[in-house]
DNA sequence: GCGGACTGCTTACCT
DNA sequence: ACAGGTAAGCAGTCCGCG
């Protein structure tokens, strides 16, 4: 990789307006062989086609944009021809530039030109150098001898006045020009004679200002930003087509205590052979791709009629096989193929002697991307946290194909009864067509959700579609505000500069070590409580640093005037004069989803298609609002600003007591609340009316109903709670019983209480249920006590291992404990795994429950945990769990 | 040397 | 690589005790 750079500093620079006209590939040019198939074309002119990714072209020095032609269903490339080039920013003139050896001896280094910029830290206009190369490595990516390092490394501070400074060093080339030219991944663009331009879309024009109407009090700047979010968002999706791939690879079995395992092979050496590849395409191909080899029994029959079955004799063809379909599909979907299926297939084929320029696939650090197409690795995307929570209300537990299989589309893996190697080659291909049909469904359910997603991310985030499935929330917030700090000719702040100037916090966290005060969390009165209406303010956060003008550039701003707007609570106060970023861009995002996007997707009148549509951008906004808050406070964020995390925070501590204290000052009473929501007991229809007015008038903040619970359930404990609306449906908040760890076993018994206290609808009907309630309680009782389970995996706590087993140096806790037993047998638990444990007699008292049985068993240890359990709903009922299983007062004392 | 009180660690949850 | 706040269970330590 070095090398190649190395040498191409020597080459005559290509001129970058140089037409890319031929239609052969760049695999092909670089092999300078004809036999492989065009990948793609780079043709004078193009239909209206999707920016679906962008990337630089370390031949052609320029960004290659990758556009997907939505009739002929085809990627095509188009190669910058503006002529424009990497650079940075430095303070540095070009005089003082000129005398630094380094830089002026660089390889990479094109020239010098002065900019100006506004810095908004600073409220001035600065001038500055951009500092152009040929080629992005130039600038940084390489260990050693980038410009970045080498400016304020190499500079003589002459008098010690000037600190050499660089600015936007670290953003990735494409993304620069994204930036630069302002272009709007996700959408619309044609190719005339050689030049990329977008297509406005009339269509959406109406809808457009429709939307725009619904904000009337709105000044003239944000009523623009919403607009260009609202192009962005209303124009619908193309159908991608595109295949889901999953490889086997054959296994050495590895015996462990008897039982036969197998280590998964490692994709770097990749010492194994493919044994079968499945292809399952959005076109409704499926086809199964099977190496011959000895002894293997034949067994297809149990294959569906519509999948093709193909033998090789060859591993070599059959992957190169693979490879022509790789090439063939504008859009590949893997799970974890990032770090095993396609790195195991390049690596693969390089081991067996394939061309480098036959194999389609790019290894890379972290990924693998397609030269042909996009290449979405699910496992990364499910992975992400926020899209966890947010967009699929942690429906899954555990990311991997079997889990999220059954949680969103109810197909799990198949189960093999067999030692991999001894299935038959239907049996073989029956696997591993069912792993990559999972992974295709996974993105074609719910009307294409996925990937309609994930395109909805792209546009706002403005990334290519490959980063935007695999990069987290802050990625997608820094890249929106970095390209409207372009598109202002704002400087692109340093986290140091930002941390220098406003770092501070002033608040005392809670919690240890944590950097600031968060939420508040009100104490809930104990006991059942009917007809409880809970409010909350519409995304709290979000419309705080809107309301509030939170941002970088304006907490703690240095105008000596607005030092008097102050934050409640804090120290801090924000501008008056100048509009930040993050409370602009946030603003209009929560102002859409709010107004538009949310009772859009709500609104039944609608077609089905446009529904689903802003259904999807109603949840793309959520994951983003949703976050939009807590990457302030994350150092890992490029606009980190502690402060304004922390004001945040803070309002909305002020928000929710002045909510409340108004709530109780209407005669209202309020029996819990927590960061953004209240709940209240038995108001009156005008007495909700008179709160959410209030809210309006004086908070300047959507307060609104939520949930209309027929009867709460509180223990005295925070953050736990039992809500049963209306329709009879549960809402269990923190309980353990809930808790995913927690044995089967004792789950049961907790369902069975939900059920009941889902039947309550009137306080006399309370008496009943407390009855059947204890029944339930005394019945798994007895049953604990009578060793009476259906297996010993019901008994099974299940805890996830944070670190590798031997990485806890602080504690052995339980989980771990297991974890080294189920080492010292040969099993390799690792960070992340799920790890099933019983509790036991004997002395570390816990055992994996795989090598328990059940005489060892705890019967004490699980009455406490279903005590436990119970206790934090038998409290409110003023039921007693040691009355119920059946102990006198008396003998509870002995 | 023992046991209760206390702190800290770890995980899972809530908003 | 969004944040802080809360609950639970256990591990480990401290302290008093003739």
């Amino acid at each position: 990789m070095t090398k190649k750079h190395l040498d191409d500093y020597f080459q005559k620079p290509e001129t970058a307006h140089e037409e890319s006209t031929e239609s052969l590939t760049r695999t092909a040019r670089k092999e300078g062989k004809k036999e492989i198939e065009p990948i793609s074309k780079t043709p004078k002119n193009l239909p209206p086609s999707y920016f679906v990714s962008a990337t630089y072209n370390g031949e052609k020095r320029a960004a290659c944009i990758n556009l997907y032609e939505p009739k002929s269903e085809k990627i095509y490339f188009w190669y910058d021809n503006t002529g424009h080039k990497p650079y940075l920013l430095t303070n540095l003139s070009p005089i003082e530039l000129e005398k630094i050896g380094r830089v002026t001896s660089h390889p990479g280094l094109d020239h010098f030109e002065p900019v100006e910029k506004y810095d908004s830290l600073q409220d001035c206009n600065v001038t500055l150098t951009k500092v152009v190369t040929k080629d992005p490595l130039a600038i940084g990516g390489r260990p050693r001898g980038c410009l970045r390092d080498i400016i304020p490394e190499g500079y003589p501070k002459i008098g010690g006045e000037t600190e050499a400074k660089v600015w936007e060093a670290a953003i990735r080339y494409y993304q620069c020009y994204i930036y630069d030219r302002q272009l709007a991944p996700g959408m619309l663009y044609k190719i005339e004679n050689g030049n990329l331009i977008p297509v406005r879309d009339e269509s959406s024009e109406q809808i457009v200002d429709k939307i725009c109407s619904l904000f009337p009090g709105e000044p003239e700047e944000a009523l623009r930003n919403i607009e260009t979010w609202a192009r962005l968002l209303e124009y619908p999706a193309p159908n991608f087509r595109r295949v889901a791939m999953d490889i086997e690879v054959f296994t050495p079995p590895l015996e462990i205590e008897g039982k036969l395992t197998f280590s998964v092979p490692d994709p770097r050496e990749a010492a194994y052979q493919v044994i079968c590849v499945s292809l399952w395409g959005s076109d409704g191909k499926k086809r199964t791709l099977l190496l011959k080899r000895a002894g293997v029994r034949e067994g297809i029959e149990k294959l569906p009629p519509d999948v093709s079955v193909e033998y090789f004799d060859s591993e070599e063809r059959l992957i190169l096989e693979v490879f022509k379909a790789l090439r063939d599909y504008p859009f590949v979907i893997t799970f974890n193929g990032d770090d095993f299926d396609f790195r195991y297939l390049a690596h693969r084929a390089q081991n067996l002697g394939i061309r480098r320029g036959q194999i389609p696939i790019e290894v890379r650090r972290r990924v693998c991307l397609l030269e042909s197409g996009v290449h979405i690795d699910l496992y990364k995307f499910f992975f992400n946290r926020s899209l966890q929570v947010y967009a699929f209300s942690r429906k899954y537990l555990d990311v991997s194909l079997n889990e999220v299989g059954k949680a969103i589309i109810g197909l799990a893996k198949l189960e093999l009864t067999k030692p991999f190697n001894e299935l038959s080659y239907g049996e073989l291909a029956q696997y591993c067509m069912r792993d990559s049909e999972i992974t295709l469904k996974l993105t074609t359910f719910d009307d294409n959700l996925v990937m309609k997603l994930i395109l909805a991310i792209t546009r706002i985030s403005r990334m290519p579609m490959e980063d935007v499935s695999r990069q987290g929330v802050s990625r997608w917030i820094r890249n929106f505000l970095q390209f409207e700090h372009r598109r202002r000719n704002m400087l692109i702040p340093n986290t140091a500069d930002i941390l220098a100037v406003k770092g501070k916090t002033a608040t005392k966290a809670v919690i240890k070590g944590k950097k600031y005060k968060g939420a508040i969390v009100v104490k809930p009165v104990p006991g059942v409580h009917f007809n409880v209406a809970v409010m909350d303010f519409a995304s709290l956060y979000p419309s705080l640093i809107k309301v509030w003008n939170l941002g970088y550039q304006t907490i703690r701003c240095s105008h000596p005037e607005c030092k008097s707007n102050t934050i409640p609570d804090t120290p801090h106060w924000v501008c008056t004069k100048y509009r930040a970023l993050e409370s602009l861009l946030i603003g209009s995002l929560r102002d859409l989803r709010v107004s538009w996007y949310k009772p859009k997707a709500k609104d039944k009148t609608l077609p089905k298609e446009m529904r689903s549509w802003y259904k999807v951008i109603q949840s793309a906004l959520k994951v983003i609002l949703n976050a939009s808050y807590g990457v302030f406070g994350a150092a890992t964020f490029d606009l980190y600003c502690p402060p304004v995390a922390e004001a945040t925070a803070a309002i909305g501590r002020h928000s929710i007591t002045q909510i409340s204290n108004k709530a109780r000052e209407l005669g209202i009473q309020v029996i819990y609340g927590d960061t953004d929501s209240i709940f209240l007991k038995n108001p009156t229809p005008e007495q909700i009316d008179s709160l959410a007015q209030w809210s309006g008038k004086e908070l300047k903040m959507e307060l609104a109903v939520d949930k209309l619970y027929r009867y709460a359930l509180f223990s005295s404990r925070k953050k736990n709670y039992l809500g049963v609306s209306a329709d009879g449906s549960v809402d269990v908040k923190g309980l353990t019983g809930k808790k995913r760890h927690i044995p089967v076993f004792i789950k049961k018994a907790f369902n069975e209480m939900n059920e009941q206290l889902a039947l309550v609808k009137s306080p006399a009907e309370f008496d009943g249920a407390k009855k059947r309630i204890a029944d339930i309680v005394r019945n798994r009782y007895l049953k604990l006590k009578k060793h009476e389970w259906q297996q010993l995996d019901d008994l099974a706590f299940h805890v996830v291992l944070g670190e590798a087993p031997e990485h806890y140096k602080k504690t052995t806790p339980q989980h771990v404990k297991a974890a080294r037993i189920l080492k010292s047998k040969g099993y390799k638990p690792k960070a992340g795994d799920l790890i099933s444990f019983v509790k036991v007699l004997k002395d570390p008292h816990v055992k994996p429950v795989q090598l328990a049985s059940g005489s060892e068993i705890d019967i004490e240890k699980y009455v406490g945990h279903l005590r436990s359990t119970f206790d934090q709903v038998l409290d409110a009922l003023g039921l007693d769990f040691e009355e119920i299983i059946g102990l006198t007062k008396l003998e509870r004392f002995m």
